[in-house]
DNA sequence: GAGTATGTTGAATCGAGATTCAAATACGCG
DNA sequence: CGCGTATTTGAATCTCGATTCAACATACTC
């Protein structure tokens, strides 16, 4: 039998095989079996831990925006320079390739949010979020006076997000003309536009 | 028993039966049965003319994503300044609110296209019409002189179809405060910065 | 208008996945 | 150690949607 577990224990092991079957499976085509076999369960012991599959699922894309979430924060974070921080976030918010786990499941909630207003809440938040995380950035550099704002923060933060969402989409269908690469330099160009930095791109490698 | 008809008219209604099916339940979630009642028939006749469920469905995202291109394409068709033409394009390329129906069926393909490479391939072509449509755009306004461009019409282009395709995301799940006016607006704040035009808005009920 | 081809139904069957639950097992604690 | 409880298993059952197919209905042909 597989290691016995304390019950949070087991349920945080739940949530993240969950989140990482939905990334394989879709966010409504995952199924119970694939969730147990992620965790190295059976469906008994899932069911035990989760009754309702809908609240583990719910958890475990809380989880997953979570997650990218912190480590778009933690990447910026030790950087002062609002240029390369901006550079830098800009980076944390695309896929590094067609395979990347955390923009997977972002793309996998944007269709059910229409239908599932859990869902639609959870990227409403984490958009929200994403768009203050860009204008605390942009009026630092604006008060430094290193940035010249097009506009006022909070359009430019959300024109930040919503392309890196939507070139996030391009990455993950493996556009043939829009890579990883291109993605960042496209939502860079327009940076550039908005803040009137040449935001010089960062050495190649360096992360 | 329901009238009877040709194979080909049938097989197009159908079609129009599964995406309209698609829009309500999901590109993943959809059961033969809804399907079947949208087209009002009984399963087995679905099956008699799609044996395979794929094939319609692929239909059905086929003609869904032709049907809003051509959209586009009409509504701006017989108008010859580039400024209202791009005004008009920026709104018909985003949702008239959250219950859009062609929108809503791109959205639900966006998070399958990652696991199913037809998917992903349609998604990728309708993206390059989309941009090549506001590259013509852009270069007859710019070799006219009423647009002066920020950049070269492909990377405006991707820009301003990225942006719609993340503020339709945005306003299908009922962002607070981002519905279809907010979204038009932003797009059109983009263009402004893009073209160096003012692109005054359409007088309200003008469509 | 009989004959034939084609489209449609509805009931039977199949199968995959969800759900239940008694039994087995592992762990904590006295 | 051995008791009691929480966790896990695995097989049985349930459910629902897909699939099959013989019978039926409609339209076309001559």
């Amino acid at each position: 039998m597989t290691q016995r577990k304390s019950r949070a224990d087991r349920r945080a092991d739940l949530v993240d095989a969950a989140r990482r079957a939905v990334i394989r499976h879709g966010a409504e085509g995952v199924h119970l079996n694939q969730i147990a076999e992620m965790a190295g369960l059976t469906s008994g012991a899932v069911l035990y831990h989760y009754p309702d599959l809908r609240d583990l699922l719910t958890e475990a894309h809380h989880a997953g925006m979570e997650r990218f979430y912190e480590q778009r924060i933690r990447k910026a974070g030790g950087i002062a320079d609002p240029a390369r921080k901006l550079i830098t976030t800009i980076r944390s918010g695309l896929p590094e390739g067609p395979e990347d786990a955390g923009v997977r499941l972002l793309c996998e909630l944007g269709g059910a949010a229409g239908r599932n207003p859990v869902y639609g809440s959870l990227l409403t938040t984490l958009f929200d979020r994403q768009v203050s995380m860009y204008q605390a950035i942009l009026e630092t550099g604006a008060a430094q006076g290193v940035f010249t704002l097009a506009g006022d923060s909070e359009t430019i933060g959300r024109n930040l997000v919503a392309l890196e969402d939507a070139y996030g989409y391009r990455v993950i269908a493996r556009h043939h003309s829009i890579d990883a690469e291109t993605a960042v330099e496209l939502v860079l160009g327009y940076a550039r536009l908005a803040t009137g930095h040449p935001l010089a791109a960062d050495a190649p490698g360096t992360r």
